[in-house]
DNA sequence: CAGGCAGTTTGATGCAGATCAAACTGCCGG
DNA sequence: CCGGCAGTTTGATCTGCATCAAACTGCCTG
């Protein structure tokens, strides 16, 4: 199957409104492969290649400096990542590897800058598109600044049960190793924080956790729309 | 004097490739005005009405939760705040204040927005700088995750110093408490920073700082392209 | 079924940085 | 020249979170 049969591909925001020909040359130009878990798909400080579209999976962009590393977000299918690297034919600024067998459609950055050059809808497709990124890391940026690390899980389970339909109960997505460093903490110290917050009613099973005191940990959290809303 | 009789303007990378019918369209509807220091240009949650433009003075962007206010970005002439709000017609993420007396030119976004629409040269710059503004703040995010209050500071003086010549001085461009609050820390720790850097040739009197071991510096801050380098 | 291994939890301890309180500094206006 | 005041520094203490170490859990595999 070619990648361009993925119609999930197509209507994303960013190629939705593209011309034809010129999508159908980027995804003539593009790589459709599947790679194992844990494998380190780009590294920062390399020069963008790609621009990478994650199909099936899931994806850890990750950053390093001296021995510390820290999870910076996590990429679920249909998603792409490191666009603004790709523009700008600069280093990318963060590491990605995949969380399971997953699988990625690359597109040379050079047929990216092409398209942008050429097609004036998908330019504007990509001001949108950046325009989000910005704002969400702006918003993880005042989490991650004005919130305790309680608070920070707290909204965070608020936003998964949010999500998965609010029925009280939600699935951890990810394992509480890479949740911990997605929320900046210690994968002890998220323990713990489990812990503190059974008195608002969060029972913890493996990735299951369900919610009974909506109103407390509500309380506790205190979700702002400014930080925690996906969308706006 | 009308904004457009200003030349840093027009050559800002934002406006320099628009057309001059669409940059006059802008200047015409736009407001050129003189704040007093301390002022509270905008707050966040309200919606984005104007795209802003510092011309004279200084502008701190900021945010506030709960009881917490922490200093997200200043902005200096010739500076633009609040893109990404105004194109996607959203909420302002964050709060802005003139720091001194400042003069700011205030685009009323729909005018942005219409000269999105219809110049395709600006929409392009948009994209150029909406990147930039991206990768700064995943820039200021991996600072923060990834490195200690002195070593963010020891980075902090070190870029001061590179900026202003690399002659061994260097001249806070705020003041201590707003430092303090964009390397994300207290006054206090701010002032205990600085003395433990005393040992790395760290010399303080009031806004005036002088570094006499710079190698001992940078390798107490280990620098990173990644992180540091305001271009790329 | 035993062993091993990765992920998680628990406990003990240490440290970075916040907080609270008070003293100090320079600067301005009377 | 003398308050007064904002910004800064210093000291004492507290707390959140990290670190180190060890036990526990489930799950996979031989």
């Amino acid at each position: 199957m070619r990648p361009s049969d993925i119609p999930e591909i197509r209507a994303l925001g960013l190629f939705r409104s593209m011309s034809d020909t010129a999508f159908e040359a980027l995804m003539q130009a593009a790589y459709h492969q599947t790679f194992p878990a844990q494998l380190e798909l780009i590294r920062e400080g390399d020069p963008a290649d790609f621009l990478y579209v994650v199909t099936e999976g899931g994806v850890e962009l990750f950053a390093r400096s001296n021995g510390r590393e820290a999870t910076m977000g996590m990429v679920n299918p249909i998603g792409t990542f490191i666009l603004a690297a790709v523009l700008k034919d600069a280093a990318y600024l963060m590491s990605a590897r995949t969380c399971q067998k997953s699988k990625v459609l690359m597109i040379p950055a050079e047929n990216v800058r092409a398209a942008f050059e050429a097609d004036e809808a998908f330019a504007r497709a990509i001001v949108v598109e950046l325009a989000n990124c910005y704002r969400s890391v702006v918003k993880e940026h005042k989490d991650l600044k004005l919130r305790s690390a309680i608070e920070r899980l707290a909204n965070r389970l608020l936003r998964y049960h949010q999500d998965q339909g609010a029925n009280g109960t939600l699935e951890l997505p990810y394992d509480k190793r890479t949740l911990a460093s997605l929320l900046g903490m210690t994968p002890e110290n998220l323990s713990r924080a489990f812990n503190s917050l059974k008195p608002y009613g969060v029972q913890v099973d493996g990735t299951r956790i369900e919610l009974s005191d909506l109103d407390g940990l509500t309380a506790l959290a205190k979700p702002n729309k400014l930080i925690d809303d996906r969308s706006s």
